[in-house]
DNA sequence: TTACATACTATAGTTTCTTAGGTATTGAAA
DNA sequence: TTTCAATACCTAAGAAACTATAGTATGTAA
């Protein structure tokens, strides 16, 4: 009675993430969440409570690698997509896709009759 | 720090069976899971543990009236959409689509140079 | 009579996110 | 010059949603 797909949807967050780095290469935490603010036009907003704790765990489960520097003293943390990561990042990418293609189908039903 | 669209993402099995009911007008708890995996081919299943506390929860806020009826034998419980869960299935199928642009916008992004 | 489909309910446990703090630096405004 | 916003990181308590699992019960087909 599980479906991986629906997996997904609590895990957005963490494929907004990996697809983000995927495509810039490299970011700090700070950057990930002005760069979702500005490319959604302020419509989606990650808030720190939510961004770190995701990134500390993509980190573990080995996606993510990150390197500490000093830029302007003040301390970066850049995440990059280790190999397994950018694996990872495709496969989840194509499961949301899918998981929104289902959903976009019941939200575009029309009335019966 | 906070935006009500990514309240919707957790919420999108309650905007499934809003959606669902607006459409078909009154459905029962397992017709629900058997129309979900219909509709999508059998990528989205509802599991009961999730669909029928969704359901109590959406009762309980006004937004579902329940009737029991008993139909061959065995006890169905049929559900459809108050007045307030008419005006809130309107705006949370639109809160949810727009969140679903937002997170297409990031997917569809391309490398940057 | 066994097993599957139908139909509902309850609950322990996990994960994810919100809320709400905390630390610290830089730079602009007052 | 002090104060506030922006930058940049972190954590921890609690809420909420979902999974997994189990239980109850009837109808039907093998």
């Amino acid at each position: 009675m599980t479906n991986a797909t629906q997996h997904v949807l609590k895990g957005s967050l963490s494929v907004i993430i990996l697809k983000l780095l995927e495509d810039r290469g490299r970011m700090y935490g700070y950057e990930i969440t002005q760069q979702v603010k500005a490319i959604t036009a302020g419509e989606l907003v990650l808030t720190e409570g939510a961004l770190y704790p995701s990134l500390h765990k993509l980190e573990a489960e080995g996606l993510l690698t990150a390197e500490t520097e000093v830029v302007d003293g003040r301390a970066r943390k850049y995440y990059s997509l280790t190999k397994t990561g950018h694996q990872q990042t495709v496969s989840r990418v194509s499961e949301l896709r899918s998981f929104m293609e289902s959903l976009n189908t019941i939200l575009n039903l029309k009335p019966a009759i």
